[in-house]
RNA sequence: GCCCCCGUAGCUCAGUGGAUAGAGCGAGGCCGUCCUAAGGCCUGCGUCGGCGGUUCGAGUCCGUCCGGGGGCGCCA
């Protein structure tokens, strides 16, 4: 790693150890950038108090120690370091971050299975507007995670199973198999579902039908299973579509949908049953995790199997998470979903601690997905009137992107790969950057937007880029001269180049995609003043200064081309 | 009733206990013989919901109140 944080924290510690003693080597100085110089240390709280010594006369101390830095030392404030990197060791560092193939991003040792739990659309309903945030973070998490080594296993955890398909099969036999996959493969999801609940709602013969369809679907009749498969299938192939669409990582090989774990679930309940982390209360086997109560200070329980024997979604995910540990072999399992769930899966992680199927050295955890709201400010509803449709937001986002290019003499092929790649890269770029467990209000003109900091400003810095060794008749990868930092753009551009690695590693570890996309704006911007002020192919300027330059836009399009990558944002050729 | 989350510029949002709280959009002005103007530069924009506490230092931590949302035994 060479990041500057990194190197001065360690700087530091070592300049503390001599002054004070080697017991203060693991001290934490907090490193950040500052507006005053490159980069301020406190040493104020973390070495100050521990060493009860005024934090000015540490600060001079440190200082003193750091004589030999490549750099400015100034103690400023009451224990502030403000430290000035000099210009040849960014230089060196930028030089060598360029060669690197992992641009300073490290492995992590050893290397993790991580399973991702993302997307899960519901079979029975139209994928909307509103699964696209936890479709496109959990997707980035998973390309971050297998960035850094780890052995991503993708998990849709499909809502394919319950009593909505017998209803849904019965409608599919009244109109016919070939209709009915037509329509569902046509992304009509919705419409299919809702004249099957229409006639379940109204129609006594058909409610019947409907119920006794879900009991031999659940009995595993052979002639249900297939209707159910044709029905899946065809569903299947529509998410498929809107995932290819999106460029999403996920194939039908990470389908583990709610119905994979139905014959388990029988299974699931003997155990925890026989384990004595289930009880029967109510008619109902429920595990009692500790820790949590409902209204009256009762004990809330977490329904394994219901009082009519019948199994709801947290046996399922009882289910999910044993098989995750035990046969996945999980060493950390993350749970993209919706933050209002986070009660149930509280009690499902405490649970299966309980039950001992989930140990302490693997970690579950919650990624929350903010709710989608209204314009009105509360729940979406598809009700409301308002277009929700997954598949208009993209069409709409592709078309938008069309008319920024239509007369730049583009042939029809380019022009439409350039759009696609734009609308995709606005619409999940809005998705990504802003904190994935906060509710949002759903806005298209917000998710189409391709100004601003949004996914097309960082693909048009990459553009431009491109464009210069275009006109230089050079691959970017043949831009290796020495980095020369003249004018101040440069060096701001070639120092915040140098933070990429380590901010990777803390956006995987702390599952938060919306800062690799703050990062990455940053480095975007810093560009473009660098593309404004600091010309690499204009005529007078000296060889070796273009050469410099030429090096800083390939390590600028590698780190900007690697991190949209890691988000999942395509990045065009041109734009 | 209990639990959780949120409240930052007109709007949408960042903000790791550190100095003068930042971006984008929107508004106004400027930059065109010149590597892509999806850009750059300038200007205005704030009781960080209120009060109290901890701290050398609080948008950040704690308490409390107000406002909004979500959840709380057989939906997912």
């Amino acid at each position: 790693m060479t990041d500057p944080q990194t190197v001065l924290t360690e700087r530091v510690q070592q300049a503390l150890a001599r002054a004070f003693g080697p017991e203060h080597a693991d001290a934490d100085p907090l490193i950040r950038p500052s507006q005053f110089a490159d980069f301020q240390a406190n040493v104020a709280l973390s070495l100050g108090k521990r060493l009860r010594r005024a934090p000015r006369e540490v600060a001079e101390a440190i200082k003193a120690e750091l004589s030999d830095f490549p750099g400015t030392v100034e103690v400023s404030g009451p224990g502030f370091l403000n430290i000035t990197l000099e210009d040849s060791w960014i230089e060196s560092e930028a030089r060598r971050m360029l060669a690197d193939p992992r641009l300073g991003v490290g492995t992590i040792t050893p290397s993790q299975t991580v399973v991702i739990d993302y997307s899960a659309p519901n079979a029975a309903k139209e994928m909307h507007v509103g699964h696209l945030r936890t479709t496109i973070v959990g997707d980035s998490l998973a390309r971050l995670h297998e960035h850094l080594g780890n052995t991503v296993i993708r998990q849709n955890h499909l809502g394919d199973w319950g009593t909505p398909f017998g209803m849904l099969i019965e409608h599919l036999l009244d109109i016919g198999e070939e209709a009915a996959v037509a329509q569902l493969e046509a992304g009509q999801g919705t419409e299919f579902y809702q004249a099957a609940r229409a006639k379940f709602d109204a129609d006594e013969e058909f409610r019947q039908r409907a119920r006794s369809r879900v009991t031999t679907l659940q009995g595993g009749d052979p002639a249900t299973m297939r209707l159910w498969h044709v029905f899946m299938s065809a569903t299947i192939h529509y998410f498929n579509k809107v995932y290819d669409l999106l460029g999403v990582t996920l194939t039908d090989a990470d389908i583990a949908g709610e119905s994979m774990y139905n014959p388990m679930l029988e299974q699931t309940c003997d155990d925890l049953e026989a384990s004595g982390a289930a009880v029967v209360s109510e008619g109902a086997l429920c595990v009692f995790p500790p820790g949590f109560t409902g209204s009256d200070d009762k004990p809330l329980p977490l329904i394994i199997r219901k009082s009519d024997g019948g199994y709801g979604y947290a046996t399922t995910d009882m289910a999910a998470i044993r098989y995750r540990v035990h046969d996945l072999k999980a060493d950390r399992i993350l749970y993209v979903v919706g933050s209002e769930q986070t009660l149930h899966f509280r009690m499902v992680f405490a649970a299966a601690r309980l039950a001992g199927w989930l140990p302490d050295a693997v970690s579950a955890e919650h990624v929350q997905i903010g709710m989608m709201l209204g314009k009105d400010g509360r729940r979406f509803r598809t009700r409301s009137g308002e277009t929700a449709k997954l598949t208009d937001l993209l069409h709409e986002a592709v078309e938008r992107a069309a008319a920024v290019i239509a007369d730049r003499g583009y042939d029809e092929a380019t022009r439409d790969e350039i759009a696609k790649a734009v609308g995709m890269g606005a619409v999940k770029y809005a998705d990504l950057s802003v904190s994935h467990d906060n509710d949002y209000v759903l806005d298209f003109d917000r998710m189409l937007a391709l100004t601003g900091n949004t996914g097309p400003y960082m693909q048009y810095a990459t553009a431009r880029i491109r464009s210069i060794f275009r006109k230089a008749g050079l691959e970017p990868s043949a831009a290796t001269s020495p980095i020369v930092l003249g004018e101040p753009e440069e060096r701001a551009l070639a120092l915040h180049a140098l933070d990429f690695g380590a901010l990777v590693e803390q956006v995987t570890v702390e599952s938060e995609p919306h800062r690799l996309c703050a990062y990455l704006f940053e480095l975007a911007s810093l560009f473009s003043g660098f593309y404004e002020r600091c010309h690499v192919l204009r005529p007078g300027v000296p060889p070796e200064t273009r050469d410099s330059r030429l090096a800083l836009c390939a390590l600028t399009m590698s780190v900007l081309e690697t991190g949209l990558g890691l988000l999942g944002v395509p990045v065009p050729e041109r734009m």
